[in-house]
DNA sequence: AGCGTTTGCTTAATCGATTAATCATCGTTT
DNA sequence: AAACGATGATTAATCGATTAAGCAAACGCT
């Protein structure tokens, strides 16, 4: 839409048929009195002129621009492709466009980014936040995707259960001392997949959890992880809370000459791309973003178009105070264990195996 | 901005100093015939107002919308994020959004979603092809990143000198049997990487070059690359033409039993969001993607807002034509050299390895 | 037949920014 | 002093879709 739009407006279907582009519109919207044939008239002719509705025009008049914008403070999480994908098909399902934000930075960045957004024309916000970020109040309906146990969040995997997957394939195959591995403690969903795996690990499980980037802060970024150690004191598996984290992980073991998963085994978070093809392929857990854009989505047009609770009108305030983050039907979406190469049964002798101890 | 605009608009501003709105208009973008002192109030009341022009008002008279469309047929691309935050960032920088569009799957679905960015309102494409895909006429004006070799090409990488960055520093490391491994042979990326590599190649090298997706659809999903076989005859170094495909092959090898860098060494491309952390680190060659979106947005804009070759009116179409893809004055931007931990001397003995003789 | 209601469509105003056309004022020039 | 040009601001039209209000005709009811 280069320059001036040359495209059939209202007015021109309105013209050809001789009827006002307000019945036109009405036709089209169906939302006036309009008789059937002439609704079929109309719309048949909007379809052959190649009708197509100018956003600026509907924009101006409705105060919604059809534009949801997508905030992602962790731009460099390699699940960003997967999301944006989800969320521009659940958007685009809807008639609505995607604008994306970045804000790698620091949290003033992030306000920023938000504020371009609205300052876009925004309808309304989806926000993946890093580290538990809350979003004080924008001035339009937000969808946070966080994690169930997070108050405010709309939409998101279900962490903890996945979590739970994860620990139950790993005692299915007779690990009983393993490793947990997250980096940033502060993240809500990472907690949420570690507090999983350890709900469901039976009292015979010896489990450690160790935060990679506390502990690059502490000794800097020469900080090992003492793979070998762990591994050659008993350590059968090592279940990390993203794929990043398990691909360092089995490249560190794979290069200290352990085998995997013959020697040890690794489980990671997310399927992202490189996961299936590494060697051995990671055992992950993957989310169903499709699903999650589409609540998340769908919450969001909800509260933007006005469908929502139309009666909890609190007597003080009889308009809509400012929206806050919407609320979705189902707020959990269950995710799913994916068994590649990366895990398999714990070696026999895993108990004491540091003491040299043989049976 | 949900439901109705609540801001100030440029009436409010006029009546709060007693002047009407088109002087407000003028006086903010420095069109008309304004004095400077109203000049300097008028701004000065507008940010005191918190004024935020309204993009759908401007839309609907300029005809332009202010926001940019970003195709990436292949949104599975690991670069995604980088592409995306940079893109953001430069168009952000001349106060335009970024829309992205998803087309995973084949030619029509990229076709559609020109189309919904198009029907969007977008006032110009930046497009970034898979192999070597053509966008026909779209109607607005078009920024196509992809090689400097590629014809209607506006600016890109320069992926083959960078090919023979990545070949002196093999050369320089004493290598001589070199595999060279690309995914898909249609794609100019890939092309002019491999392109580079054999360029730069001196007489004594010995080099072949395997294209894996061909593979793939001939041997099925079971094919190997035979690496450890290749190695055991002389192979030093593997050249791939990605990081994806480089994760995947140091890993194969590790997995094999070999050391890498001591055994082989392995290059990739792009610095992808793995490739320091995973163990060896990967050598590998980035792009400066800043700089890349700075150009291709700013040929974009200086397109849609006309600031282009004013002159060549044909005499035959005093109009202009509809705009294809834009032309930047840089058009290669050149690649850095990452040298990490996967590549290394070649082992003395590589030369004959697999006839058994020593020395 | 007469009055009221429903149906079907048109009129006209509106959203906010932009801009061509116009007008008024002041200063210059001859 | 009359005419002209430059300057600084205003008026009003425009972009396209939406929608409240209005109007005319057809229909239903007693």
């Amino acid at each position: 839409m280069a320059g001036k739009r040359t495209g059939p407006n209202l007015t021109k279907i309105g013209e050809a048929l001789g009827v006002s582009s307000a019945t036109v519109s009405n036709a089209l919207s169906g939302k006036g009195r309009v008789s059937a044939d002439l609704v079929k008239k109309i719309r048949k002719k909007a379809s052959e002129m190649g009708y197509v509705p100018s956003r600026a025009g509907r924009a101006l008049r409705t105060g919604r621009s059809g534009v949801l914008g997508l905030v992602l403070p962790d731009i460099a999480n390699p699940i960003f492709p997967q999301i944006a994908q989800a969320m521009e098909r659940a958007a685009a399902a809807n008639d609505y466009g995607v604008l994306i934000a970045d804000s790698r930075d620091e949290v003033t960045t992030q306000t920023d980014a938000i504020g371009r957004l609205i300052e876009g024309g925004v309808d309304g916000l989806i926000v993946i936040p890093r580290r538990g970020t809350r979003i004080g109040t924008v001035g339009c309906p937000v969808a946070m995707i966080d994690t169930p146990s997070t108050p405010g969040n709309t939409v998101s995997a279900d962490h903890w259960e996945a979590g739970e997957q994860v620990a139950r394939h790993l005692m299915a195959l007779g690990h009983k001392n393993i490793m947990l591995l997250g980096n940033d403690p502060a993240s809500n969903v990472q907690n949420d997949r570690i507090g999983g795996m350890k709900a469901a690990f039976n009292r015979d499980i010896t489990c450690e959890t160790v935060w990679l980037q506390p502990l690059l802060q502490r000794v800097g970024a020469a900080a090992s992880l003492n793979l070998s150690a762990r591994v050659t004191k008993g350590v059968s598996a090592i279940a990390t809370v993203s794929d990043l984290l398990a691909l360092r992980v089995l490249t560190e073991l794979q290069t200290a000459g352990f085998q995997v998963p013959a020697q040890v085994s690794v489980t990671g978070f997310d399927d992202l791309i490189f996961s299936p093809v590494v060697s051995p392929a990671l055992t992950t857990v993957r989310m169903n973003m499709i699903q999650i854009a589409n609540i998340a989505v769908a919450a969001l047009i909800d509260e933007i178009t006005g469908n929502r609770d139309p009666k909890p009108k609190t007597s003080v305030q009889k308009k809509r105070t400012v929206p806050d983050t919407v609320m979705a039907d189902t707020s959990r979406v269950p995710m799913e264990l994916i068994i590649r190469s990366s895990t398999g049964p714990a070696p026999i002798d895993q108990t004491n195996h540091s003491n040299g101890e043989t049976l």
